[in-house]
DNA sequence: TTGTAAGCGTTATCAG
DNA sequence: CTGATAACGCTTACAA
């Protein structure tokens, strides 16, 4: 009887894999016809070739990738780098740098930072010692400026979703956020709206400055401006401070993401107002949740998928030549999604 | 005046990076003692080491991280295979792999397939050309269980989430499916229901079976038991079906995912029925949208994070010795969250 | 049509 | 404390 710990650690032991000369050795041929055989670079006589590939077969090779890509001095693998992958809109952009960058041959590591410096000074890092062709930067924290400017002009680096104050010259590939909020702008004076509440992300964001600046334009009524921090807590913290001080004294709150606007949409529940009776809520991003919630909510829909893929092809088409990418700036449309949850005010 | 064109071709000229040798050569030492003295590997005299520091930030040398690979014969990189990033509970379930990862200093090649074969076939290919040291393997397509079964000897993988049906003799980090669907059944009996309409996921998958399993043995009422696929389309379709036939006939819906309890709940409503006052509903996973609808979604938690981790943190601590993990399984607690769509049945 | 030999950039071994 | 030298596994001139 064999007992089960023993057989555990004999499949544990690893057997060293076939190289290039074992299949030569056993195919009674040099490295290189092998080589030749596998890549197709140069002619073979057909019966070689033919006994190679069983050799090949026989003894498992595959070649060791790495060993190809020291010699050819890329790997074919980028990065992409973010600050949570768990956030929808970043999930779907990297669900578009992974198409992207399947579709040329590329892996796509994910370098997700959780907004900390340290972990994303180690992702960078792969970047420094090659072991990645590229990275796909898509927003990560603020005082990654300028280790990013020293990078930038040396590695192929991509912008995506948002821009970084100061590194124009690059591959940047975003969503138009002006229009973003210009839409929203739109809606709401059209609706008859003449004095919103609006609830912008954190100042040093230009996507941020963006759509505020927008909607401001567009909207051309009273707006109220509270400064957020993109989460769903801070909707809920500003409209209910709000509330508590004696009114909102607003007929609408446009908040800069479509989380903040859930916060206010609770707050606004909590205050016993109905919406988008009482008052009409507008968010930004289109998020999966902004179509199942009750009511579901009027917001900005934001191409993140195309974003991550558009920002990972310009990339990748530079990197494929070796080249570090010029500068070219990318803005995505977005689009305005009217559901339940705006209204013309009351009276 | 110089042209932007020209300036952008000048910049895209690559050039070649400081290697070992160059900085040993500027140092006029060897260029063992460089990898020394940025190793610590072995005492190297204070005065040299600070020369050859100093030469190595003057040329910028940063280890090629490739050769390194090379000659240590692991990456330092595993991948994590997943049907769909975009899905929040594999966006979650990734997200607790790379923490996993990165805790340990492995990066994360992400590996999307969106249920191909040939994709995932792609990824798979890293792990026999030895680019990434491991797999973390996340319910892929039924077809790939045969290839699995071929590399599962050989090298490191573990399966998260899904248990592949023949594949027990590896590492699992599951859910409790069946534990899920016993907190529902209970749920649901202890309200006071007797006859459910149930929207179990695809039969050949293991976890949906589990659920079903657990929850009609806990329920011991009358079970309607109604195929889906995971999709809120699909819950809608089956419910929608039944209430067109002439009445749905229960007093609570089950599905097994929140996505079709959404559905669901959609043609609950699209019928003029209110929930919880006429019908309940109860999913599975808590994904974020559950808490934000309306009425928000009494669930089944999923530790999608700390599956994630766990298979990940199981994977590398055989992974780092260069072993093949033995079979383990690890079944992960869930929860249930008692929300606003279920109440006693009407009457 | 095929083989030899020189890289790619590290680190480990062994010697001094 | 330091340095040659030989791997790691592949590709590609160059030569035959």
């Amino acid at each position: 009887m064999t007992r089960e710990p023993y057989r555990a650690e004999r499949q544990s032991v690893v057997r060293k894999p076939a190289s290039i000369k074992d299949v030569a050795a056993v195919a009674g041929v040099s490295p290189t016809t092998v080589s030749h055989v596998l890549s197709g670079n140069r002619p073979v006589n057909e019966q070689t070739a033919a006994r190679v590939r069983s050799v090949v077969n026989r003894l498992g090779y595959v070649p060791a990738s790495l060993a190809r890509s020291l010699q050819a001095g890329s790997t074919s693998v980028i990065g992409l780098l973010i600050p949570d992958i768990s956030n929808t809109f970043f999930a779907e952009l990297a669900k578009g740098a992974e198409d992207a960058a399947h579709d040329l041959g590329y892996g796509l590591i994910l370098c997700n930072t959780e907004f900390d410096t340290d972990r994303e000074d180690r992702y960078l890092g792969m970047i420094r010692s090659r072991f990645i062709d590229g990275m796909v930067y898509a927003s990560g924290s603020p005082p990654s400026r300028r280790r990013l400017e020293a990078l930038m002009g040396k590695f192929p680096i991509a912008l995506a979703d948002e821009e970084v104050e100061g590194l124009e010259g690059a591959l940047i590939a975003t969503a138009d956020h002006e229009s973003g909020g210009r839409l929203v702008g739109e809606h709401l004076r059209e609706l008859g709206h003449r004095r919103v509440l609006m609830l912008t992300g954190p100042r040093a964001l230009k996507s941020s400055a963006a759509r505020a600046a927008g909607f401001v334009r567009a909207f051309r009524g009273e707006v109220v401006e509270r400064v957020g921090d993109f989460k769903e807590a801070s909707g809920h913290r500003l409209v209910a401070g709000l509330l508590g001080e004696g009114g909102l004294d607003c007929t609408a709150v446009f908040a800069a993401n479509d989380l903040m606007a859930f916060g206010a949409l609770t707050a606004l529940r909590e205050a016993g107002l109905s919406v988008p009776r009482d008052v009409s809520v507008v968010g930004f991003d289109d998020i999966r949740a902004a179509s199942l919630s009750h009511p579901p909510l009027t917001t900005v829909h934001q191409p993140a998928y195309d974003v991550g893929r558009t920002a990972t092809a310009q990339l990748l088409q530079y990197v494929c030549r070796g080249e570090v990418p010029p500068a070219s700036r990318h803005t995505l449309p977005v689009e305005l999604k009217v559901r339940g949850s705006t209204a013309p005010p009351a009276r």
